[in-house]
DNA sequence: CAGCATCATTGACATGGGTCAACGCTCTGG
DNA sequence: CCAGAGCGTTGACCCATGTCAATGATGCTG
């Protein structure tokens, strides 16, 4: 059995509030899951009966309206904590953006530890209230941003993640892999893919960034971004 | 001094988790404060030194981009919390519609009291779990509802929480008074005022509501609404 | 290596909603 | 009763972004 002392996240997923013993306990509770790219692991509207920590890999969450038209609401990371605990269902879907590992809990038994590990609920009220406050920025965008603010935004605000993820000390790296096709990035930004393929061509035209392949961004001029993305 | 023991919102604010003696305790480092249509009680990127629960009233939360673009993230009705504890800087605005009046903490103190009455922090984080749910469904309106949708469904929306917020039973409230501006309208929608106007003469030419002054709302043809507000 | 599916780009055109401007209603204070 | 301010409505026009369609890359599979 993998044990969670020897976890890739334990120092950053709301366990680390845990000592020896109780993380014990949780380890008899959770099990580790392999999810693949595009498969959906909770579905919009389902009852909640799982939630987990993301261990690697980077997944969405997403809603639709009832003809079709989506909106992905979240992108979590490894360490970050998906589900609806304390609630009967589950308001988006969770898909696998890539192949991805995920530490699984059945809510009523995570419920239960939880109720019983206020440590571990503040960590999580804490990640909660962080996430909040990024959906509402996420509003700002989505209900007054240009589509050439929205583009630049995006990507500065991945290049921030990506390095808050990987360890680089926090500055923002220049060059990354974008963890999504054009149309997440579109479903993402409120915008159609065709869109978001022309900002994308017009930033490299102006020389602001480079699209070595599909995947790959470089942000060759950092400060043309943040004007590009309405800041400042 | 007011005892917390007769607030109206005794029973549904996070306070709701407490018992006397702890009620008590928290009565001494509150206090109800008035706050008048239109006073900003708290700005975005401020210090948080602030949090508090609202007695009675309406507020919105809002953030602006730099040219001053302005987007409403929140809606806060009696028995919410607002403010941002355990963590440094406010994200929003946060500004009353009308004459209203809150029970304020200085957020170390609440933290201080949070920290150790897990109860309370359990409330406080059911609350937010659900504001994230409400905020993630919002982002679905601004990225890809038409503006017609918007308008109606911003107003289904209202009709239920004014019928949670009195004692109605919970059934939608056909008859109502908006809180909001047309502008404040806007900024919540993320549309211009020029365009909500239009979307409400729309649906009363139709026959799907009545405007009998500029605050006042009447549904007069539920169903319809529902297929407007693009809930198939 | 060919054939096919998937994803992305580009162009031409259409339109929803923004912008600008005029006007109307309602309330307040003198 | 009038003047002015604030809020809302309406109309004309325009443009950013959506829509539709063709083409181009990339990568997988047999």
């Amino acid at each position: 059995m993998t044990s969670c002392q020897q976890c890739v996240v334990r120092n950053r997923a709301i366990c680390s509030s845990l000592s020896a013993p109780e993380l014990e306990v949780l380890n008899k509770i959770g099990r580790r899951v392999p999810v693949h790219r595009g498969q959906t692991l909770m579905w919009e509207g389902d009852d909640s009966l799982l939630v987990a920590n993301v261990i690697d890999g980077v997944l969405k969450l997403s809603t639709s309206t009832a003809d079709g038209r989506e909106q992905i609401v979240g992108v979590v990371y490894p360490s970050d904590f998906i589900g609806r605990p304390f609630g009967s269902t589950t308001q988006h879907s969770v898909t696998a953006l890539c192949d991805a590992q995920v530490c699984l809990f059945t809510r009523s038994a995570f419920d239960d530890f939880a109720r019983t590990h206020p440590e571990l609920e503040h960590k999580l009220l804490q990640r909660t209230l962080t996430e909040l406050d990024r959906a509402r920025h996420w509003m700002l965008l989505l209900g007054r941003k240009s589509a050439g603010e929205r583009v630049a935004t995006f990507l500065l605000e991945m290049a921030q993640r990506l390095a808050d993820a990987s360890c680089s000390g926090g500055d923002a790296v220049e060059r990354f892999e974008l963890p999504l096709t054009r149309q997440q990035m579109a479903d993402l930004l409120g915008l159609t893919i065709e869109t978001v393929s022309r900002q994308l061509t017009r930033l490299r035209q102006a020389g602001i960034i480079d699209l070595p392949d599909r995947r790959t961004v470089v942000i060759l001029d950092h400060e043309a971004m943040e004007a590009e993305a309405g800041n400042g």
